[in-house]
DNA sequence: TCTAGCTATGTCAATAGTGACATAATCACT
DNA sequence: AGTGATTATGTCACTATTGACATAGCTAGA
């Protein structure tokens, strides 16, 4: 049980549900699209964490009726999930480990790539993240006109996405600065330097 | 022993094997230091791995006896390996998962948070990223420094292992300044807008 | 009526990764 | 002789995550 306390997939969950009451289903798709840019889960994850987050009393659930659909069940934070998200946010995470990254680690082998499929692959993924970038610009346009001010208020909700988007938007464009890079070097290349 | 394919642990093992011959502890070491800025593991997973791909034809060992220090084994890629990790490298990464990242998970819920702690993070976070940039800057100057033009000779490992590293220094770069701007924002704000 | 698709909730086996435990050789120092 | 650090290899229990399987209600269109 542990009162207060729970995984990091946990407090993914209480984040969303900080903000609004949800069904299991509605905070897979959340964690697909909103949050999905820097953490993921299935609901084969999701509904047996609930369950846990219940027992802990960190969130509570009613079943909701639904004619034009199944019936669902709808989760809302307590009071006591509230505060342990409120602490758990300013903790400083865990270790200098940084992500993992499979292309990178593609990267530290690609002396042994065929020069042709190497600069297909990254200039693929350029275009990856150049999509991802523009996907990224859009919201935040959409934010900047929707939420005007609102995103500048530091305890409002609205402020957080807009900052969690930032670091999304920063990322991405470093990441196809990066493949551009990369795919030069092989384009000029050709096996010999300079 | 499904013959020439293994994880993505075990083409991290095998990029650092195409390099050098290596024990399971050099290996581990490795793994924290020049490769561990992308991916990480720890010996009790290596270990086995490396059974693994041994099993699988990708890597060979002997023994090395030593006196000054307790014997060893040390592993080589075989000819089958270096095919594995060849086709590999240039297959496209699966699916558009971005990275995990807990402080991006915390933003999201930082209009929870106490101002105070808030920018204590951010500032604390930013500081250590500014600490991994210059070590990164360190590296890449000695990198340039001792290894010259072969940086850009994109059929040599030190051209990958440089690749490898930009991205890490981009990355953090891209890290810092958007603490910098988080933390500028909540010192700024004391919760009213602009 | 049948089918496909979306909403909705769950389980299960397998893989990936962490942290602790366990053992042992060797060296430097006290 | 004892202690602690480093090198060296391994196991084990637990947690985290994925992908497949399973079921079912409801709607829209052929």
């Amino acid at each position: 049980m542990a009162e207060g306390s729970t995984t990091t997939l946990g407090y993914a969950i209480l984040g969303l549900l900080a903000r609004e009451a949800l069904s299991g289903y509605d905070l897979a798709s959340r964690m697909r699209a909103r949050v999905g840019f820097f953490w993921q889960a299935r609901h084969s994850q999701i509904y047996p964490e609930l369950t846990r987050l219940e027992e802990g009393g960190l969130v509570t659930h009613h079943v909701v009726e639904q004619s034009d659909r199944p019936d669902k069940k709808v989760y809302r934070i307590t009071d006591s999930g509230f505060a342990a998200l409120s602490e758990w946010v300013t903790e400083p995470p865990p270790g200098p480990r940084a992500a993992r990254d499979e292309l990178v680690l593609k990267a530290y082998s690609l002396w042994l790539a065929e020069p042709e499929l190497a600069v297909a692959l990254f200039r693929d993924q350029e275009e990856v993240h150049r999509e991802r970038l523009l996907e990224y610009g859009r919201i935040e346009g959409w934010m900047e006109k929707e939420w005007g001010e609102d995103i500048l208020r530091t305890d409002s909700p609205r402020f957080a996405s807009y900052a969690a988007l930032q670091r999304g938007i920063i990322n991405e464009r470093g990441y196809v600065e990066w493949c551009r890079w990369v795919a030069e070097q092989l384009e000029r290349g050709k096996g010999g330097a300079g």
